[in-house]
DNA sequence: AATGGACTCAACCGCGGTAGC
DNA sequence: TGCTACCGCGGTTGAGTCCAT
């Protein structure tokens, strides 16, 4: 992490040149009285356009650069310091649904930005995830060969066993020896508004996977199964999933956006009656952030705020430990951790 | 103590979507 | 319908820090 006093040493001829050029917007590191400019404007008169706030927060950057700051680093709601465990474990359940859709995976983190997600994953979960998937059998040298493929196998993989929502019954012939999965392509781009599902044949799951594999949901004759996903998938905007033909057809999680904001607080509203839980979402004045329009409003990932009436918005209470309190066992995350 | 590679993370870049004209 | 400005997102970069040798 860089110090703030080295920006000074370090930028002090940019900021001169782009100071001396008058008009020049500046780049780089952000001074502390930078920030002090910035998150008084924003204290005082709130987010506006972003141009605005930079033109009158007196700050030569552009807008897009005051946005960043204040959303990855300024913001008072943001919670500092390294991710909890249960962060870890939702992270990688949320990356399994989600995929690199840093944005809504941290609308999921009380506190936590996009950025920080994104670099957390990219540099601590991913590389733990390719020493495991390099330590365990490979399934089909063939099939995995890539990081990404091994990535998605694994993570898709803790998703099934965290959630159960891969569970599988012997009924159907299924073992965890010969299904093949889809899984979300994590290196979609941010264009894709739907879910992107690769296929990814897994002729071997790892074994700590099988302990995982307990029935969830039911079965029908002609291959079609539908299954209530837990609550923290609810949370994750996910309400059900849909399973067509004999398992080895498709595996289709409704996108997010295609959930209704009905169904999603429904839901949740259910969870929170069913669990006497103490979440956001059943707090009739809760801003519903799992929207993707209200995603943006709030600033990709403030998912923790809400407002009475005649109130300042104000940060509500995730407790995190709820969050991750329905997600099972995962048998694969105690061999993750092993690794941690 | 020096050094070089690995790691971390703030910030930038480029793209797509959207609204307003 | 096309243009422009703006916003938000994901990918990438680059520089400081850490750590093993």
């Amino acid at each position: 992490m860089r110090k703030p006093d080295l920006y000074t040493a370090k930028n002090s001829n940019s900021n001169n040149n782009n100071n001396n050029g008058g008009s020049k917007l500046r780049k780089g590191l952000w001074s502390p009285e930078e920030d002090d400019k910035l998150m008084n404007y924003m204290l005082n008169n709130g987010q506006g356009c972003w141009s605005d706030v930079a033109r009158n927060a007196g700050l030569q950057r552009c807008g897009k650069s005051c946005r960043l700051r204040w959303i990855n680093y300024l913001r008072p709601d943001l919670k500092r310091g390294a991710f909890s465990p249960q962060e870890e474990e939702l992270i990688i359940h949320l990356h399994s649904l989600l995929g690199n859709r840093w944005s809504q995976i941290a609308a999921r983190l009380p506190g936590r930005t996009d950025n920080e997600i994104k670099n957390f994953w990219n540099s601590t979960i991913k590389k733990r995830l390719k020493n495991l998937s390099s330590s365990t059998p490979s399934p089909n040298a063939s099939d995995s060969s890539s990081d990404q493929a091994k990535e998605n196998m694994v993570t898709g993989a803790a998703a099934a066993g965290a959630s159960g929502f891969m569970s599988m019954h012997h009924q159907h012939g299924i073992t965890s020896n010969n299904m093949s999965m889809y899984n979300m392509d994590t290196s979609t781009s941010s264009s894709s508004s739907s879910m992107v599902l690769n296929h990814v044949m897994i002729d071997t799951l790892p074994p700590m996977l099988e302990h995982g594999m307990n029935m969830m949901m039911g079965g029908t004759s002609n291959g079609h199964a539908h299954m209530n996903t837990t609550p923290c998938m609810s949370q994750a905007g996910v309400n059900s999933i849909e399973f067509n033909g004999n398992f080895g057809g498709e595996f289709y999680v409704p996108p997010l956006e295609s959930i209704s904001i009905e169904e999603k607080v429904k839901s949740a509203e259910n969870y929170s009656n069913d669990q006497n839980r103490n979440l956001s979402y059943s707090n009739p004045n809760f801003i519903n952030n799992t929207d993707k329009a209200d995603d943006e409003n709030i600033g990709s990932g403030v998912g923790n705020l809400w407002q009475g009436p005649g109130e300042e918005i104000k940060l509500g209470e995730w407790n995190l430990e709820d969050l991750m309190k329905d997600v099972p066992s995962f048998p694969f995350l105690d061999f993750y951790s092993s690794w941690s």
